[in-house]
Parts: structure tokens; sequence; C-alpha cells
DNA sequence: GTCAAAGGC
């Protein structure tokens, strides 16, 4: 049925698909030979065209049919066939289960009846009128009695003495002196773009200008600002700093709202939230109706919540002449969002550092007299050979740099720095190097702490042990050594923010953390190794990749940045000047690098109209490949029916703060009885792994982890018996120790159990759980580890691999990229040999290669009445699942069983998910326990 | 054989 696969050039693609589309021809199968954007262009082009598309192992065979497409085909495959799972059922199981299923009530006859109520549902998510209307006299009144009570505190407030302080050091800030014309600006346009270096005080100051000006109007009452944040520290803490310059507690007139946690007041008429936040009230309040002024901070970050923001709020504004949007960027690229608004105007801030100075690569070279040693896989010596040769790895800026000729580029620079100049092979960080420039600054330069900024975990441990041998820099009472990482214990501990003793100098070995969100405040000197992991997305492969790249001028600014905080500084950049003029002006938008699901059920969920066509308003569209992805994703889980409107189950999904298919976990332990370990998996998926990763106990802090999950062959059920640990260490009054012991963050796992509390109240107001029954009404299961892998593989599917035994090892197959590997950090790695023939997972990502980060081994029996829905295979032999990826077969009697018990487990599943209030374990009991039957009688893997 | 960073009514 395949037809012949052609090798084409990227220049003859249009012609061929032209004659498919004209002749009689089906399909026409391509054999990549071109890049992997080139092919994303022809796909999305190609389905202009009406025609159907697919790309088959790994992208290597690109098919373009007149006819639908599976999204497998074994004989376009060329790294395995997928293989017959035969599932044994035992005489006594098969009985049992029969009894059980004859027991159970048909359910069909009431399925019928939901309809009206799923049309009942369709309509408005939610009208809340603000009722103006009843804006009698009194009202009226009492709000001009609180608008002028507001000016006399404000006033009361500024002529006292530390107000007097606190305003003589608010107008030394650049931002102050612009005051009146900002304000001007606010009164005259509906849209400002604000552009302003770190330090210029527009974050702090310019909110607070318009609540002042606003209460001394005597317009207090019916002002309501609102500023967003990226970060949930910067919400707080700047919501902190306002309320004290106004001499005011927190969550008086100045508040915070971030995600479970808030400080304000029916007086709050300044709310900083994160951007999070205001997204989830836009959904009750789609026209922002109250909202007098709206601030966004820190879009030039171009994070995908703000990115979205934005989109909504340029088709709101004709809707609200009267709100106010001010836009608030770094310096660099504020024309962007002014030409998104309509050339709305730009207010530009000077910034307020100290002066950092630059030193390049070459100057460093020269300055430490470091040799760089050629690489040995790239080298021969001979530069000409370098070039010819470039390593598989190196990227088009390292690339970029072999074409130098350094003898003429550099002819001012001495021999030995241009013979390192040569070496020096962009695709590696050479730390030698950078524990050469931390030596030079430590003995030649003038006080200060030093911030190094590397890629990961690797890297900074590699230094520190550097570091420690150094006969200089070992020296642990002259200098402290710090590695801050966003998994490492080190984060939550104070040392960081203490100033060393004076004697001391401290040296911080950091990651892109130290970049915006954490900030040290007596730096003087930053070293770059102008890297950072990144993560990208690859639509034809449905991979998420995680990899170091260059940073972009923008990032690499934001880094010599920290440095001149408290007095001039020093910036050494580990690359080359011509490189870092080479580099992208900024980073690409998060909306392009990211999976979509999530952002895509928002969209229906906002009633913003159809995805794609939202999503191509933009600033900077995602790929139409990516949204089309996502869009299958939604379908393929349910949440999005064939003409991409949300389902009943999408609804539900639509309230809870969760990735799609972790939020389809958790209504699935809620409707299964394993409540409270879907809550704790669901939390710890959607915030943070609570295991931390200790810098020289790593092998203690593994054992314990694979200790929490004992024989389960599950990260998921190590992340609940961990929790468990805590809530019971918890209540006897241990926890600092157990989690000292157990290599665990107390602060994410607090964070987890506010979470799961969010997540049981969103699951009361949705009806799946009635809070007055008590827990143990919705964990009959919840101990019954069979039964927490079905629900994590009803939530987490199609995140499904193969375990394929080879010899004494497993080797695991995925359906979208083949062959993947355990992540070495997970509790399946280094496992030879499984149980069960399918592991389930929720993150897969692309370092050094293919891995899956958490997996939780499941049956056959899991996926079968749990997982995607079933097909008759083609062969008309079995069952097969997953677009004809998996493949089940047994004997005719027990393919009937599994298929009748499979229907009667999707009706009840339908009918809760259309009536939540339903008592599953009262309408289906005999459905459920002929389900957990199976569970338990688990087919033995071959 | 490995672990960028953020975020949610």
């Amino acid at each position: 049925m395949a037809g012949e696969v052609e090798k084409l050039d990227e220049n003859e693609w249009w012609s061929r698909i032209q004659q498919l589309k004209q002749g009689s021809q089906q399909e026409l199968i391509i054999k990549r030979n071109f890049g992997r954007d080139g092919q994303n262009t022809l796909a999305n082009m190609a389905q202009n065209q009406g025609l159907y598309f697919h790309a088959y192992n790994k992208g290597k065979a690109l098919v373009f049919s007149k006819v639908p497409l599976p999204d497998y085909r074994a004989d376009l495959d060329e790294r395995h066939g997928s293989t017959q799972n035969e599932i044994k059922m035992s005489t006594e199981t098969e009985r049992r289960v029969v009894n059980l299923l004859a027991r159970s009530k048909d359910t069909s006859t009431q399925s019928s009846s939901t309809s009206t109520f799923t049309r009942a549902e369709k309509q408005p998510l939610s009208s809340m009128p603000i009722s103006r209307s009843e804006s009698s006299s009194s009202f009226d009144t009492m709000k001009e009695k609180f608008s002028s009570e507001l000016r006399e505190l404000q006033n009361s407030k500024k002529a006292s003495l530390s107000a007097k302080a606190m305003l003589a050091f608010r107008e030394k800030l650049p931002a102050y002196k612009l005051k009146d014309e900002f304000l001007k600006a606010v009164a005259d346009n509906q849209v400002l773009v604000v552009s302003g270096e770190t330090g210029c005080g527009k974050t702090t100051q310019l909110p607070q200008f318009i609540l002042e000006q606003e209460i001394e109007h005597l317009r207090g009452a019916d002002c309501s600002i609102i500023c967003t944040q990226p970060r949930r520290i910067s919400a707080i803490s700047v919501a902190a700093r306002i309320a004290s310059e106004r001499g005011e507690s927190l969550g008086e007139t100045v508040g915070y709202q971030i995600r479970l946690e808030a400080k304000r007041s029916e007086r709050t008429r300044l709310l900083f939230c994160t951007t999070g936040v205001l997204l989830r009230r836009l959904v009750q309040e789609p026209d922002l109706a109250g909202v007098s002024h709206l601030l966004v901070d820190e879009i030039h970050e171009r994070g995908i919540n703000e990115d979205f923001l934005i989109i909504i709020l340029r088709d709101l504004l004709p809707r609200r002449p009267d709100l106010r949007l001010i836009l608030m960027s770094a310096t660099l690229n504020a024309d962007l969002f002014s030409r998104y608004f309509g050339n709305a105007p730009v207010i530009h801030i000077p910034g307020f550092t100290f002066p950092v100075a630059e030193l390049f690569l070459e100057d460093i070279l020269e300055k430490t007299r470091y040799k760089i040693k050629p690489e040995f896989d790239n080298y021969q010596g001979n530069s000409r050979r370098r070039r010819r040769q470039p390593s598989a790895k190196s990227d088009p800026l390292t690339e970029m740099f072999e074409d130098v000729d350094v003898d003429i580029q550099y002819k001012n620079y001495s021999l030995p720095t241009r013979q390192s100049l040569e070496a020096w092979a962009g695709g590696q960080l050479d730390l030698g190097l950078v524990e050469a420039t931390i030596e030079h600054i430590c003995r030649h330069e003038g006080d200060g702490a030093i911030l190094v900024f590397l890629t990961g975990w690797d890297e900074i441990s590699k230094l520190l042990e550097k570091i420690k041998v150094n006969t200089y820099l070992g020296n642990s009472s002259k200098f402290l050594v710090l590695p801050l990482h966003g998994s490492m214990p080190t984060v939550n501990q104070r040392e960081i923010f203490d100033r060393p003793p004076s004697n001391m100098r401290q040296i911080v070995l950091a990651t892109n953390i130290a970049e915006s969100s954490i900030t040290i405040d007596d730096v003087v000197y930053v070293i770059d190794c102008g890297k950072a992991k990144e993560t990208s997305y690859d639509a034809l492969n449905k991979l998420a990749c995680l990899l170091p790249s260059w940073i972009s001028k923008a990032s690499a600014h934001q880094r010599r940045g920290r440095a001149g905080r408290v007095q001039p500084g020093e910036c050494y950049r580990l690359y080359p000047k011509v490189l870092h003029d080479a580099m992208p002006q900024y980073q690409l938008p998060e909306i392009l690098r990211t999976p979509l699901q999530e952002l895509c059920l928002n969209i229906k969920s906002l009633q913003l109209g159809a995805i794609a066509a939202f999503l191509a308003k933009a600033l900077q569209p995602p790929d139409p490949l990516s949204v089309k992805n996502a869009i299958e994703i939604l379908k393929t889980i349910g949440a999005l029916d064939d003409t991409e409107e949300l389902t009943a189950l999408g609804r539900h999904l639509c309230k809870l703060p969760l990735d799609p298919n972790i939020g389809k976990m958790l209504l699935m332990g809620s409707i299964f009885q394993c409540l409270d370990p879907a809550l704790t998996i669901a939390a710890a998926l959607a915030h943070r792994d609570p295991f931390v990763l200790p810098i020289n106990r790593k092998e203690e802090a593994d054992a314990v982890k694979r200790s929490f999950a004992g024989d389960s062959c599950s990260d998921h059920i190590a992340l609940l018996k961990a929790f468990e640990a805590w809530k019971g260490a918890k209540r006897s009054g241990r926890e600092r120790a157990f989690c000292w012991e157990n290599f665990l963050s107390p602060i994410t796992l607090q964070m987890m159990d506010d979470m799961r509390n969010q997540f049981l109240d969103l699951l009361s107001d949705i009806g799946f759980v009635n809070k007055s029954k008590g827990a143990k009404a919705y964990n009959h299961y919840g101990d019954d580890m069979e039964m927490i892998c079905a629900v994590l593989c009803a939530g987490l599917y199609p995140n499904v691999i193969q375990c394929k035994r080879r010899g004494k090892r497993t080797a695991f197959y995925s359906k979208d990229v083949g062959k993947v590997d355990i992540h070495p950090s997970s509790v399946n790695a280094g496992v030879h040999l499984f149980p069960l023939p399918y592991m389930i997972y929720s993150d897969k990502v692309k370092t050094s290669s293919i891995y899956i980060r958490d997996s939780t081994n499941i049956s056959d029996y899991a996926l079968l009445l749990f997982g995607g829905s079933l097909m008759p295979s083609k062969s008309g032999e079995g069952i097969e699942m997953l677009g004809g990826y998996l493949h089940f077969s047994a004997p005719v009697s027990t393919l009937h069983l599994i298929q009748r018990l499979r229907g009667e487990l999707d009706k009840l599943l339908q009918r809760k998910i259309e009536v939540p209030a339903l008592d599953v374990l009262s309408e289906g009991i005999d459905v459920v326990a002929a389900a957990v039957e199976l569970l338990h009688s688990q087919n033995v893997y071959q």
C-alpha cells in the first residue's frame, strides 16, 4: 500500500504536490533531505492545498495524501514493527468478570437524558452582570465619602516625617523626573508603552503615580489599578515596597494576589498580581469591568502568559474605551509593542545603574594568559582542518567564528591569545577558563562578590569541584563558594542573601535563576559563559527539547547589569566579541518554544473563537503545525470534539489550573476513588519535583527516592509516598529532620499541600466532590496501586511507551519518535526487566537523548480499560490503540469481554462527567469491581 | 547515564 519513496529536493516538492492534486495518484511519499523548518512550511502549505500530511519515522518519511492518514504506519517505520501483545486471561478471572458485569445495572437507558444537560452547559461559562443600575444616590454618597477619606489619609501620610525622607529617596529615581509627562500621556492615550532599564524605578513609581493622582482628584473610590508581574516573588516584593513608600501596611490601598496567597482588602486600589491570576480573572470578567488602569510589566521577557494576555487586551480595548493600558518593557524592543498597538506612544526612562566594563574572550585570554587546548575529537592541530570538519554539534554562531581568520582579526593580540582563540571551541564550555578567570579576579581585582552564569547542574558541580582543589581558590577561609540552582537545596537557604564575613569573597555559581529571579546584592563581577539551556518545540516530531544554546544580546545585557547594582562593575564574557555581535537580538518568545495544549484550552475557556485564528493574531504567531498538534492532543484526551468545541470533559478541565492531561488524571482519580493520590501526584507534576539534588550526596538522594518507590516501578508512586511520609512527619512535629534526611524540599511540599486544597475546592465547585462527605468517601481505592496506576494511565494517555525485552534488558519505544530512554533520575533507570509491558509518562524531553523523565509501569488491562479508544485491528483478530501502534490479541471471548467492560466503563464515565454529582460507587460498583478484578490479575509480561 | 527558568479564579 505504500507508494514508492521519492527523494526530492526542496525546490521540486511544489510541482510534485501539484501533480498529486491533479493526477490519479493517492499519495506522495518524500524522503526528507532538508531541514525541519522547510518541512513545517511544506506541511502547512500542503494542508492549505487540501491535502493530508503526516510525518513518519522521526520525520524521515513525509507523506501527502488525498485521504486522511493514520498516525502510525509500520510500512514507513524503519525502527521496529509494533508487536502483538497477547492477552491471557485465566478462566477464573474471566468467570468473575462476567459475573460482576452481569450484576451491573444497564446504564445505557439513562444516558440519553444527559444530552439536555450538555446543551445547557454550553451557554457562556459565567455571566456576572455588574449591577451598575443599583447605583442609588446613597451608594454614590458612600463612594464620595470613601474618596475623600482616601485623600485625607494620603495627605496626612505625606506630611509625616518618614514620608518626607521617603519622598526624597523617590525623587532621586529617574522615573520620578518623568512623572508629569507620564501622567499626561496616560490621560491622553488609551495605550502607552514605557521602556526603562532596571533601576529606573518604573515598576514601583508608575503605578504609584496613577494611584496618588486618582486619590488626589477624588476618584479614589472608583479607580482600580492592576499591575501584573511574571513572577510571584516580584508581585509581593513590589507591593510591599510601595506600601512602605506610602507609609501604609500591605493590604490597605496597595495589595497583592498570587496563586494561593493574597493580601488585599476592600480598600485596595492598587493590586499587584501574577499574569496567571489576571488570566484566570478574565474568565469571570471578560471585559475587566471595574478595572480603570492595567499595567503589564516585564513584557519584554515574552513569557507565554504575557503574549497571550496582550492578544486578548488588543481585542478588548475597543469595548473598554475608558480602560487605560500601560505596557512596561526593557528598552530594547519597546517599538515592537508600540507597533502591535497601532503605534502607541513610547516613553523612555533612562536607567540608573553603575557603569559595567566589558571584557570579551580575547581580552580575558590576554589578561589571564590562560591557554585553551584544542578539543580532542575536533583537532589535529591545523586550523584549516578544523574548519573543514566542524564538529557535528556546532551551531551557526560557533561555525561563524570558525570562519574568522584569527591572525587578521586579532593581529593586535599576543601570539598565545591568538593560538587559544584558534583552539577555542564554542560547542563546549572550558571550565578551566572559568576557573582561571575567577582566580584572576580574586588575585588582581578589587573586593566584591563574583557571579558566574553557567548552564546547569553538571557545570556548577564540576566547577565547584575544581575550585575546591585549586591551591589558591580552595582556601575556604578567604572564599565562600555557593552553588545556586533551582533544584539544589541551597536555593531555600539564606546564605546567598546574607553578606559573607567582611574578609571573605563570595563566589556564586548560578544558572539563569540569577538572571531575573534571584538578585544577589553586592555583585561586582559577572562571568558569563554566554549560554543557557533553553526549551524548544519540534512540531514535526511533537517533541520538547532542552538544549544549551547561545543567549540573546538582551540576556547578555541583563547578565551584565547584575554587576552594576552597588558600584561600578566588570563583566567577563567567555566568548569573542564578534560572536556577541552576531547573537540574536532577543530570545524566541516562549509561545514559539512550548507545546500549546494548555494555551489552546484556555482560548476555548475564554471563548475567544477559533483557536488557530486567534493565535494568528499574536505578536509572533506560533507555527500552525504546533497549534494543530495541540488541538490533536485535546481531541485525543476528549477535551475538544471534532468541531473544536469544548466537550463536557473539556469544560471541567478549563476550571482546573493544570495541564489538560494532569487535569484529566485528577478528575479520573476523583471518579475512581483514588482522590488523595491523584491530588498529590497532580500537585507534584504541576508544580515541581519535591526531591532536591544535593551536590555531594547524590547517590544517597537517589537511594531514598527508590526506597519511596518500593517495587512499584513508578516515579509517580515515589512522589506519592514521599508526600504521605512528609504529612506523617509533619503531624509528629519532625518535618525539618524528615526533609533533610530524605532530600525533600519543605517549601515545595508545602506548596503541593496548598495546591491540593485548591484542587479539592475546585473539584467541589464543579460538583465532583462533596466536601461534607469527607475524604474517605472518595478514597475507596486510595491504597490500591493497580487502580492508582490505571488512573495515571487514564489521565496521561496518549503518553505511553512500549517496554520490549531485548535479551537481558528492556528497550523502550514511543509512537512519535521511536526509541527512547528512561531518564537516569527516574526510579526505573537501570532496571533491566519490568513486570508489565508499558510505561505511562508525563514528560518526554530531548536532551542528550530522548528521555522519559517520569514513568509508571502499567499493564495491558490498564491501557485497554483506561487508555485510548479501542479499534478492531485491520486483520480482524485483535484490538488496536494509538492509531494502530499498539496491538492486542486474545481469544474472541476474551476480546468481547474486554470490549464489553470497556464499553460499560466509558458509559459510566460519560454519565459521571455530565452529571458530576453521580455516585459512581453506588451506580457502577460492579463495573468498577470488574475493572479492578482485571487490573489485579495482571497479564504475565513476555 | 542526568537534572534551564517561570506561572494559575
